[in-house]
DNA sequence: TTTGAAAGAGCCTGTTA
DNA sequence: TAACAGGCTCTTTCAAA
């Protein structure tokens, strides 16, 4: 399933990429030391594979109108139903990441939302499209997120 | 603090932003109907005011070498300690976020290693760290994750 | 897989409206 | 604020090794 493991020189693009996503493929160059095309060869096949799942801007939830940010866990209301939670929850935008997890809970879901009233909101409709009963913990403060990992 | 709100142009640039993070100035003009330099102009402010606070390759985290995902609760062990949690853990590179939340526990790491040892690893360096028991909620599966909002 | 070169496309500044 | 025009950089493809 991991064919070898990352080269090394893959690792450092993507390391790169990671931290800061808009890099052009001249630094990019530059800091891995190859020349510039047989870079973009290499993020190109990093794309095809899979291993760069695409990019992204990241937002000041504040900012953007979603200042209200929480985790909420799932537990089936009829444990014989088939699985098929993602699929149910899937159109629901607020939703930003959807885990399955191994504990009391089946779920756990990262939601940023305006206000308490759209929390609540939320709530119903995941309940109602996913036939689950929800717990809900209220994120306060965020003293950082989405950090790139170290390769 | 959220000054007016998001200008709607401001809102297209950014959720393009966020759903395409490498889109060029060109297609960006395009797609929100105005010239290359004023859209040039605005993506400039909106990084200035950190509405976008960076750009980002999403990774896959099996193909990179950290398959083993985890969120982590944190319980403080002497309540009366002043709340520099994030500060202790920050260097920790595992830890992809930290959020403080209303509840049970204080925080929850969003934390990714390569095996089950480094999460032991990580766990006993948490705990060492911060002064803190942990609750640990494997991640089995990750159906999606990283959304981009929806604004 | 890497390189270098070349053409085109895109970036970005300064200026004008 | 937005548009335009320029000079310059970056992207992308190709042939060669």
């Amino acid at each position: 399933m991991n064919p070898t493991q990352l080269e090394p020189l893959d690792q450092a693009i993507a390391r790169e990429l990671a931290a800061n996503g808009r890099c052009s493929f001249t630094d990019l160059a530059e800091k891995v030391g190859l020349s510039v095309s047989a870079v973009h060869q290499r993020v190109r096949r990093l794309e095809q594979r899979g291993v760069i799942r695409g990019y992204a801007a990241r937002l000041d939830g504040e900012q953007i109108g979603l200042p209200l940010t929480a985790l909420i866990s799932l537990t089936p209301n009829d444990p014989g139903a088939p699985d098929d939670y993602p699929q149910r929850l899937e159109h629901i935008t607020e939703i930003e990441s959807c885990y399955s997890v191994a504990g009391d809970e089946s779920y756990i879901l990262l939601v940023r939302v305006a206000s308490p009233l759209g929390l609540e909101d939320l709530l119903r409709r995941i309940r109602e499209s996913a036939k689950v009963s929800t717990r809900t913990t209220v994120v306060l403060s965020t003293p950082f997120e989405g950090r790139s990992p170290t390769l």
